[in-house]
DNA sequence: ACCTCCCTGACGACCGTCAGGCAATTATGA
DNA sequence: TCATAATTGCCTGACGGTCGTCAGGGAGGT
């Protein structure tokens, strides 16, 4: 049980100071306990940075997942831009995970860069087939203009990860009001006219 | 004389590590001086942080206003297209400062996150005013469909740094492939039909 | 008696910064 | 022109502080 409140403590402190600047001490004292006490669940502060980083995976996965299956029987137009809103806002309901999610992939900490790309490659991956799948299905029904799948996926991806970065600049009100400006000029982009 | 050889090996450091993972020792180490020696130029680490961040912020700007320039007399999509291969190339360039001003954006050292940020904000407004110019000129000369232009320039601003993100993920080559769809697909979504 | 869970104490390493020294260069004034 | 003063540029030494980790102890439940 304690574990589970630690991993969360650190969550939020490897979110906001990552790897390196977030401390032992600091976690501990947020959990309640002293920093030696951390070591009976987490012998180094490497298996704690991993622990965090699996459960922030196992959670988006998850909702990753929903949220696929929620859409399975809809109009490629409803499906991407569900996929883009409810993104956002996983991400603003998540300010922790997302925070965490962004220094780990951007600037991993040294130890294990290898593994967590390879990580990350794996859940774009993933990603990129349901993509493709609704890509290669709105083409064949006509509600998208025919090109190649991987121009599609890569300028959706390019889609998601802009608006990531401009989440961060604006208030919520404001920002909503672009991610709707947004949307239309992609799908206007690759819509069948 | 050896002020700039310290902010160019600095640019390197913060842009590995950040502002607290770096350390004026190995700073020092890589100019071949010892680290107190640093103090003679910048009395303190943000001092000398903030040095390079402004170095940083006048070669960029520097940068931008030659591309702006060279861009006056363009159809708009030659103007825009160019701004986003120009940045990509820019980018790539000039990897250290690259991922300085990333770390930099995103995650600020605490002690001027607001400074920082208000250095960035003046920054987007400047390009901003740009952007704007080239839609509204591209609008009224028919080559881009009419709309709101705070539409077109947050979605050209969600352009950039999905494509900032994104080339961190594939090597030269590939992205360059990418790239070209991206951009396919952007212009297909504002262009005049 | 044996785990489980958290504690105290101490360690070596590294951090940024302050204080002060010393040679080489440059500027000053007779 | 030459002695002297001032400045520059980098040095050594030491400081208090924080870091992650190792070693070992003790209370409470099984």
């Amino acid at each position: 049980m304690t574990a589970h409140t630690i991993e969360q403590a650190a969550l939020v402190h490897f979110a906001e100071k990552g790897f390196e600047g977030a401390s032992l001490a600091g976690i501990a004292q947020a959990v309640g306990i002293k920093k030696q006490s951390i070591a009976t669940y987490f012998p180094k502060k490497e298996d704690l940075f991993m622990a965090v980083f699996h459960g922030m995976a196992k959670h988006y996965i998850g909702f990753l997942e929903q949220l696929y299956q929620d859409l399975a029987d809809a109009p490629a137009e409803t499906r991407l831009r569900e996929i883009v809103y409810k993104n956002y806002q996983y991400r603003a309901g998540h300010p922790a995970l997302t925070a965490f999610y962004k220094r780990a992939v951007q600037f991993p900490p040294p130890f294990f860069k290898e593994v967590l790309l390879e990580q990350i490659r794996m859940m774009e991956q993933r990603s990129a087939v349901f993509y493709r799948s609704i890509f290669e299905e709105g083409m064949v029904k006509g509600e998208i203009r025919r090109q190649q799948p991987e121009d599609l996926i890569s300028a959706f991806y390019c889609l998601l990860d802009g608006i990531a970065m401009q989440m961060f600049f604006y208030e919520e009100e404001e920002f909503e009001r672009r991610l709707k400006g947004i949307w239309n000029i992609f799908w206007a982009g690759i819509k069948q006219t």
